[in-house]
DNA sequence: AAATGAACAAATTGTTTATTTGTTCATTTA
DNA sequence: TAAATGAACAAATAAACAATTTGTTCATTT
């Protein structure tokens, strides 16, 4: 096996397993089968089944996050840049059916309350992605002046909530069309300002 | 014991032993010794001890749900309505010291993602309570047209994840200020309506 | 009528054994 | 010589059983 495609084989091999069976049930001896080698021989290119389970996950992660910040980078309007963070993040796992699969099995990948998020660097920059929306929206006078810190803190748990809901507890089809009308609360606000 | 204010007393105790321990920790006799009495007295006034548990809590969802209901009936304005309905949700349950520690204790009372809600008709009343709130507004021309139906919901899914986070995990300090920005954003809207 | 405490059943916990599975490494293969 | 193997071993998991606790009932007492 060549060394520089190595992780990519291995990732594509781990995620396929793993999303079938989860954690538990796969044993290094499944990933090494669908490899096509022996599990002694997949300890070369692993520590140990819980960091290549980790490494995994993370691989996983950052092609998701990446997607999205390629679609977001196609707009130009700040508005516009803001709904497709929002639709394109969702419309990105509907597809990925092994990585919200995965996620379904493994609640601790995606928690709504961390402890000690497992994966805190990844989602610290989805929060930064966000928040970089709001700082330059304002700049624009496109958003109103809000506390950017905390607002997009509270984006990201709002966009959490949609994403259990409908990917790993299974509610696509509500969620969906919940998450249109949210956005549009969120946007638009709800109170209509008094006429002068 | 008298037969009339008997309830209330046994759901008081129950609560605060259960607030200390948690379920499977408290013993009947536990219960029954914070009553001055016999365990198999007890059995008298409660038919076992899971539905002891959770008749007590009901009471004591109850009890903060009325005292919701209570504050926003005092409100007029629409718009005011609304804004104290979030905060005296927050705002009372950080008093009840008994109540948002068993929540604590037992995450499935108040649970982000029920399976099989335990206490669905609570939290429907209190659905409807929002959705009434709505529809006023919206009919006195304070609010925007939204999906009443949806939009209730979702405000009911922001409004547990501050819950959860600021008194079941107790994070009570940075959820309380981020409560005020959250309203903000969800009555004004982050879009500055483009000038005509 | 309300309360007790002994009696019993049900559930929980602790302990040990058996089995599986993760990991290493001396040896083989290409 | 780097990559792969499979036997060997250790660590974790599951199964089986005994010991203990605790929920629940009920004949008897206050």
């Amino acid at each position: 096996m060549k060394k520089r495609e190595d992780s990519q084989i291995i990732y594509k091999a781990a995620l396929s397993v793993f999303s079938r069976f989860g954690y538990k049930k796969t044993t290094m001896e499944d990933i090494a089968g669908e490899l096509g080698m022996t599990k002694g021989n997949l300890y070369l290119y692993a520590r140990n089944k819980k960091s290549l389970y980790r490494d995994t996950i993370s691989w996983g992660l950052r092609r998701w996050q990446s997607r999205v910040a390629l679609a977001v980078e196609k707009e130009n309007d700040l508005r516009l840049k803001f709904e497709v963070l929002c639709h394109k993040a969702i419309d990105y796992l509907s597809r990925d059916r092994e990585l919200h699969r995965l996620m379904a099995k493994d609640p601790g990948i995606f928690p709504m309350f961390p402890d000690k998020d497992p994966f805190e660097s990844i989602n610290l920059d989805s929060i930064a992605m966000i928040r970089d929306i709001l700082e330059q929206g304002i700049r624009e006078k496109a958003f109103r002046t809000v506390d950017t810190h905390q607002i997009s803190q509270v984006i990201f748990l709002i966009y959490k909530v949609f994403i259990i809901e409908a990917y790993i507890r299974g509610k696509e089809e509500e969620y969906n069309q919940m998450l249109s009308e949210t956005l549009g609360l969120m946007t638009q606000g709800l109170f209509i300002p008094p006429a002068p």
